[in-house]
DNA sequence: ACGCTCTTGTGAACGTTTGCACAAAGTCGG
DNA sequence: CCGACTTTGTGCAAACGTTCACAAGAGCGT
């Protein structure tokens, strides 16, 4: 979903071009499989085994594999550090992404604890909030600085990732502001639809539309009464 | 996978049979735009107004409702508070759900203050933690039960959905346990690919994903160095 | 009652995504 | 060097999703 704003459709070709959003959704799943495999210090895996462990279908697996090239090799398998390293390529996390959380309260105390965070490719520059209770303290290492300071703050370090952790009420104009300083991608976890000019990426979060989701399936489940045949509701 | 459930979808009607997935997963938000309209007590809602508040083309709003049956009036619109009725019964939200969030961490507390968490058909049945330090203290109102209780509380409320904001190490142990107890919808907030037998419907948030997928179009915009207006239409 | 305006609901065209099935290309034992 | 075996990469068709464009209805003023 998250309507993507930059359509910059290019040419065809195998380079980074023309890479279909429903593949680049998967990649990171692959990526993170990948360093598992890494992590066991399993050299070489098949699209059998990797599409296995990430939860989808090997056809599929090889077809989006092959939009980033031909790294694989045929009756062996693929080389799991190699694709590690040409899959972070494609994904742009060879180079680092500075991110900041605008909103500190528990949402946003939790993403900066959270560990995956700064681990590959993503750095926190900053946790900013309005409160001035918030304001000053510490969370995950970084002391929280006024939202007034987001613009020192993106122009400082060159910030592009914007993630929003505020309430509902004040999430678009913390996301128009970020806009105006230059970010260009923001993830929202505030339930809202936000809006933005074009040229801006968004992506949103939203436990409450999760939930929605399960319980439309949940209620199907016990109206249409499924004796036991096997049918595989998930994703 | 997931293949439809619903073989021989019997009356082609408009029951609450083959609503495509990608609507499912655009209804919540067209009932959240719903409940803004309402609350100005704005009384109709042209399809046009109502795409445009939930950032969706109008013919697709259309033909998403259309699935839930014909609800609209023509040369009028649709009646918001009729239509937000609808929504919520096709989503099963008339019913009371149950939730019990596994772990009391940073994700686990943010959850469960989320306040569209309560409001609208949703219940926190239980908040579970393994850390004796955690349990017994209180969040949101709510007692921090042992995770060893899981079963008693699973029955007693009769849970059916269970979310996991547990560490990725012991994210499919909980899982396989909520499973056992009978537990058939989980919302995993894990980094990690869950195994489920068919039959349980998962759905996953993850953040590091959402921002690799952010990383990844913004990798673009540098590299193709998009001029200016970052326009559709790529020539 | 009539014609004008507005808006829904949907047929049809188009685009995207999935999955099968298999040729191409590699390894390995002898 | 060969033949058996394994696994990738991809052509193709079907399934799914989006968007256009317009006929069918519904309201309203005269």
């Amino acid at each position: 979903m998250s309507r993507r704003a930059v359509s910059a459709n290019g040419r065809s070709g195998h380079g980074s071009q023309g890479i279909p959003e429903a593949t680049i959704a998967r990649l990171p799943v692959y990526l993170r499989v990948l360093y598992a495999f890494a992590e066991q210090d399993i050299p070489t895996v098949s699209s059998e085994e990797l599409a296995a462990a990430a939860g989808v279908n090997s056809a599929k697996l090889r077809k989006d594999l092959s939009h980033l090239g031909s790294y694989g090799t045929r009756g062996v398998g693929y080389d799991v550090e190699y694709l590690v390293y040409q899959v972070s390529r494609e994904l742009g996390l060879t180079q680092d992404w500075p991110v900041v959380i605008v909103g500190a309260g528990n949402l946003g105390r939790a993403l900066a604890n959270y560990g995956g965070f700064a681990s590959r490719g993503f750095r926190i520059a900053a946790v900013l909030d309005s409160d001035p209770e918030v304001v000053g303290t510490q969370i995950a290492g970084h002391g929280v600085l006024d939202v007034e300071q987001m613009e020192q703050v993106v122009a400082r370090h060159r910030v592009s990732i914007g993630v929003i952790a505020t309430p509902a009420g004040t999430a678009q104009a913390v996301c128009d502001r970020l806009v105006a300083t230059g970010v260009t991608s923001i993830l929202n976890f505030a339930p809202v639809v936000l809006n933005v000019p074009s040229g801006v990426d968004v992506r949103k979060v939203d436990l409450s539309i999760e939930l929605q989701i399960l319980a439309f399936h949940a209620q199907r489940r016990s109206v249409v009464r499924v004796p036991q045949d096997a049918q595989a509701v998930g994703r």
